[in-house]
DNA sequence: ATTCTTCGTGCAAGCGTTTACATCGAATGG
DNA sequence: CCATTCGATGTAAACGCTTGCACGAAGAAT
């Protein structure tokens, strides 16, 4: 390997030149009230003409920290999870801190793995989504003794510090729209509900909403599916082979519903004319297709706010909340509409 | 602060725990082939029971290398960008790399300023968007001798590695496809060119087009709009209200195109029927809504992919060609069709 | 004037690894 | 059987910064 930064300037350096000790250039350029005007202003311009860049590593190394926060998504392919990330990261930027960031595809190996890697690299703080999460990352919080924040996840136990939705009183919220305009032959395009806590959730309150109106779902009217557009299509076709031809079909999210309407679309079927469709998330693109979506909106670039704000607070040795649920809004457009006949 | 990583074990207690070394224990950790491989198994067994996890800072320190790549971007919000971010991460973390991110929201001096605090964080290399950038960031990988990546630009002066498409080409394309169906008038909704040479070659591949057959596009025809759903519909709505009543409006990319189609349905107005719409880059959303957007296909993903691939290459002082640049397709749905009368 | 603070600065000891170099025993070749 | 090489391990010096402590000067209090 070619030796790097062969003629990156040391603090050491700057010390030489600006006629001070290393201390004193170290502060100069952490804690600037520390120092007197007429040296700073020295030390200022000797690191600029050197172009000095400080060393990240033996800076951490020196103070243990590296203000540096890990982020662990299942992936940015979703423009949902993009969203949250891109606030967390502006938020984070204006703190000083930086973003580090990995996914692992809805695999749960994977994730402990990645976040052992993000822990080793060095992180002051870790944002993790959901509360299912492997054991060893949780081993690896403790012993590290490490400030984390979950999100999209409301954790019941009050374990742990987390933001997120009521996905059930969503699940319900949506539910109750539709059997409001009068629909009553219903199914589910669900997210894989195996380890994801809000595939869950949403399910169980379309469950208890209909139940409550005695209505229930049988397991042809229920597929589950990954969060993909292909998979929306798919999904779509499977319940509507199913055979009991519901007249409103409500999917895990906007993603799976956008999906769904692209293949009623490619069958001839009119949405919402001759079956209703809803979605969760509120993506942005929900409000500009044809038919608009019916979706319930999740304030995801708040969430990425929170976290960043969360962990940054207890870096401070301030106090914070422990959990935060944040509000959920029905957004009713045009994708559901009463039921013909 | 609270006394962090109060717990966490140090090289010392597992060199301790074996009865080796601490030099012994680094090189069971890092080249598992040179220690005899009884020593390796108790080294590894010591470091799991301590539920040993090494101190990046100080192993970068030590080694000069951080296993991280950096990577600067516009935004995540557009999931194009997203999309190329999460390919990369994916190839990097396939070879044991990390991803530190930082954006800019396409302001020049922000994109300095988080360029030197990732170089400040240590990175073993960067990957950057586009080919314009403050001189600040070429003197800072100068001095830091950084290996380095600019994405989506194929800088033509042959100075930076780099990889992305010919944009020209794609904006010729897409026009030649529009004045073969038969269109006569029309009008751009470009991003904004200013410092975004992509946005420039794409409307100069447009006029290069329309030239050739002796059309040329007037002030009022091209209106310039950030990348956001919201400014297609503002976009839409200016080259509409300018008077010449186009047939066919280009769109500088497919976020401005399928805002420019919800204005369109919102106005009553038919596409393709009453007026064709193109887009560039081919999101996935493009091909599911209705109607379907012609546009060029980038092969986004790929791009982070070998983005990855040459940074890791050079890391390992492998040869790799200077620059790549990636082919596009111009892909044909319904948005476009021929004019009407 | 004398003592007590306060302020600005310097000295030097780490921070937890990696990695030349040294060492030593065993294997190989003559 | 000795000389040479080699492989496995240990010793200790970096790596570039931060920060507790010490120190002297200057201002405040008595």
């Amino acid at each position: 390997m070619k030796t790097r930064s062969s003629k990156a300037a040391r603090l050491e350096e700057v010390a030489r030149l600006a006629k001070v000790s290393t201390a004193t250039v170290s502060r100069a350029l952490t804690l600037p009230h520390k120092v007197k005007a007429r040296t700073l202003e020295r030390v200022q311009q000797a690191a600029s003409t050197l172009g000095y860049v400080a060393h990240g590593a033996a800076r951490a190394l020196a103070s243990r920290r590296t203000h540096t926060i890990g982020a662990v998504v299942p992936t940015l392919d979703n423009a949902i999870f993009a969203n949250t990330i891109q606030a967390l990261q502006r938020t984070l930027d204006a703190a000083g801190y930086v973003l580090l960031l990995a996914s692992h595809e809805f695999d749960a190996d994977i994730e402990a793995r990645v976040t052992r890697t993000l822990i080793e690299r060095g992180v002051d703080g870790l944002v993790l989504l959901g509360t299912t999460h492997h054991p060893d990352i949780y081993r690896m919080l403790e012993s590290h003794n490490l400030p984390y924040v979950l999100t999209w996840a409301f954790d019941e136990s009050g374990n742990h510090p987390c933001v997120g939705f009521d996905n059930r009183a969503a699940g319900l919220c949506i539910a109750n729209h539709l059997l409001d305009l009068g629909h009553r032959r219903f199914a589910m395009v669900s997210g894989i509900t195996a380890h994801n806590e809000r595939a869950q959730e949403r399910l169980a309150g379309v469950r208890e909403a209909l139940a409550a109106r005695g209505i229930a779902l049988s397991p042809g009217q229920v597929v589950e599916k990954p969060y993909t557009h292909a998979s929306g299509r798919e999904g779509l076709r499977a319940v509507l082979k199913s055979g009991d031809s519901p007249t409103a079909i409500i999917c895990g999210n906007d993603v799976l519903a956008i999906g769904a309407i692209a293949e009623c679309h490619a069958q001839g079927l009119k949405v919402p004319d001759d079956v209703s469709i809803t979605g969760f998330d509120d993506m942005e693109m929900a409000s500009l297709m044809t038919p608009a979506l019916t979706t319930v909106r999740f304030p995801t670039a708040e969430m990425g706010v929170y976290a960043a704000n969360h962990l940054l607070a207890r870096l401070d040795d301030k106090a914070v909340e422990l959990r935060n649920k944040l509000p959920t809004e029905l957004i009713v457009r045009s994708s559901a509409a009463a039921p013909k006949s």
